[in-house]
RNA sequence: GGUCCCUUCGUCUAUCGGUUAGGACACAUGGUUUUCAUCCAUGAAAGAGGGGUUCGAUUCCCCUAGGGACCGCCA
């Protein structure tokens, strides 16, 4: 048995989005699954759109999710000399041949198709041609001489039997007359040169499947096999472009998304285990296959990507959130001072609590970060005569305890509500706008233990709220 | 227009001829709570339509409708 291979082939054209993430990791999960390799490919091909920025970008992106490809990365223009070799002997074996219809003549065409209404599909007209007829002034472009009888069955891993006519496949062109290969012969070429086993990509390249099969017919190597997997749509239902919003890896992870959060949530978009919702990287490897795919294509639902990073939030190890947390601010807020750190560790079991990004755990834990409360302008007005004298009071009383914990600040608390006639919110309410500049937060105990006593007091005696 | 694919709660999905059609997210209501949350409980919510096949169809077949992909000397 064949040692399973499969890749993952971007065109480094724009910046990849999670729709071929999300190939790329049905492509990784199987490869591990079935113990195999793993290839990165990067089709830089059209010399006109791809971009190294992209190139980078799609590296970054794998890397950022944990999927890992062996060795290095391909670069397919490095390989198109053993492309234009192979289409040189299909055209030696007359499994392709040269036509010498100028870019006009076949535009041409096209504009009569379409007036006509009917399917416009390359006449074929050099295809028997002799090279004798052959206009002096044309480059000619190679052509693949496709079969037109009969119909081609595609054995889908995902999509079951596909048969489609041969006569709705033209001679499609594997070399330009500028001598430079064409997709279809260059994907064909690399797989076979690099054994890959099983080609899992977007079904809107079901069609070029049928083309690529029969250049390995040609070439009598081993087919493949094949698993095309619906596309992810957008809201309004149309295949998730490079032009919509939030759909790089880039977008989710400013908004403070983990990794292994939408890992999770991408393996579970069209594909599933029983009723299973959350799964270890170790469990999507073990489980991942084939057969759990869906053949109807799925949206994209926000949601459900905050959820399950909130699940993820929640339950991994808090070591590994408070690294995740000290990236994120580097890159995307502000990096957490180094004397700010044991803090905010500390507090993460209850930052964390109320918090669907890393972005929301960043606002909740803004108070321990800043040196100075920032105060927000609609709740400071709740600090009125009878607010500053419970602020006052407090401090005051704070001032006899040693240490701060929920047993010792309590009764403090509940005397306070005795001599100031009011109730807990009363008391609470002025002492979190005080010590945090908002009224929504933390427990009111867990923002004074995080701050620690001098931190309280300096805040509570501040001159904005006295 | 041609070819191909798809169609279960709003969304992601389970079901592989017999189920009160299950779960998750979102939503609603109630409870816990010292604000906001969390948490817990409960609820509402689906087989596109029409024909077959069958004792019995969400499940198999056909048609219709709707949606999507592809139809480049892009990948």
């Amino acid at each position: 048995m064949k040692k399973v291979a499969t890749r993952f082939a971007p065109s480094p054209t724009g910046p990849l989005h999670i729709g071929g993430v999300r190939t790329a990791l049905f492509n990784w999960l199987y490869s591990k699954n079935q113990n195999g390799k793993f290839y990165l490919r990067v089709e830089d091909t059209d010399k006109e759109r791809s971009k190294e920025e992209y190139k980078n970008q799609i590296i970054k992106s794998l890397k950022w999710i944990g999927i890992n490809y062996d060795e290095k990365e391909y670069i397919q223009s490095n390989k198109i000399k053993d492309h234009i070799k192979i289409a040189n002997e299909l055209l030696k074996n007359g499994q392709a041949y040269k036509c010498y219809c100028s870019s006009e003549e076949i535009e041409e065409q096209k504009k009569r198709a379409k007036q006509k209404k009917i399917p416009y599909i390359y006449d074929r007209r050099w295809r028997d041609k002799s090279e004798a007829d052959a206009p002096k002034n044309i480059q000619p472009v190679i052509r693949f001489k496709s079969k037109i009888d009969g119909t081609s069955l595609l054995k889908d891993l995902v999509q079951g039997d596909v048969e489609i006519d041969n006569n709705t496949i033209e001679d499609f062109i594997i070399l330009r007359n500028d001598g430079t290969p064409t997709y279809n012969l260059s994907a064909s070429v690399d797989d076979h040169l690099m054994n890959v086993t099983h080609i899992i990509r977007g079904d809107d390249h079901k069609i070029n499947t049928f083309k690529q099969i029969q250049i390995y017919q040609a070439m009598k190597w081993e087919i493949p096999s094949f698993a095309h997997i619906p596309l992810i749509h957008t809201i309004e239902g149309k295949k998730l472009s490079k032009r919509d919003k939030a759909s790089t890896l880039d977008d989710y992870s400013k908004i403070g998304i983990m990794p292994d959060a939408l890992r999770n949530y991408l393996l579970r978009l069209g594909w599933s285990y029983k009723d299973k919702e959350i799964f270890t990287l170790d469990e999507s490897i073990k489980l991942f296959n084939l057969e759990g795919i869906g053949k109807s294509p799925s949206k994209l639902d926000m949601n459900r990507i905050l959820s399950m990073n909130e699940h993820y939030i929640k339950s991994i190890d808090e070591n590994h959130l408070f690294d995740q947390l000290t990236e994120y601010c580097k890159l995307y807020k502000n990096e957490i001072q180094s004397d700010k750190k044991d803090k905010i560790k500390e507090s993460l079991i209850f930052l964390k609590n109320k918090a669907k990004t890393l972005e929301d755990i960043f606002n909740n834990g803004q108070y321990i970060m800043v040196d100075e409360v920032n105060f927000n302008k609609d709740d400071i007005k709740l600090i009125d005569d009878k607010a500053k004298k419970v602020i006052s009071d407090f401090n005051t009383q704070l001032g006899s305890v040693d240490k701060l914990n929920k047993e010792t600040l309590e009764p403090i608390v509940n005397e306070l509500i005795k001599s100031n006639d009011t109730n807990f919110k009363g008391v609470g309410q002025p002492l979190r706008i005080a010590l945090t500049g908002s009224k929504f937060g933390p427990g009111i105990y867990d923002i004074i233990i995080s701050l620690g006593k001098e931190e309280v007091r300096k805040r509570l005696t501040s001159k904005k709220i006295s």
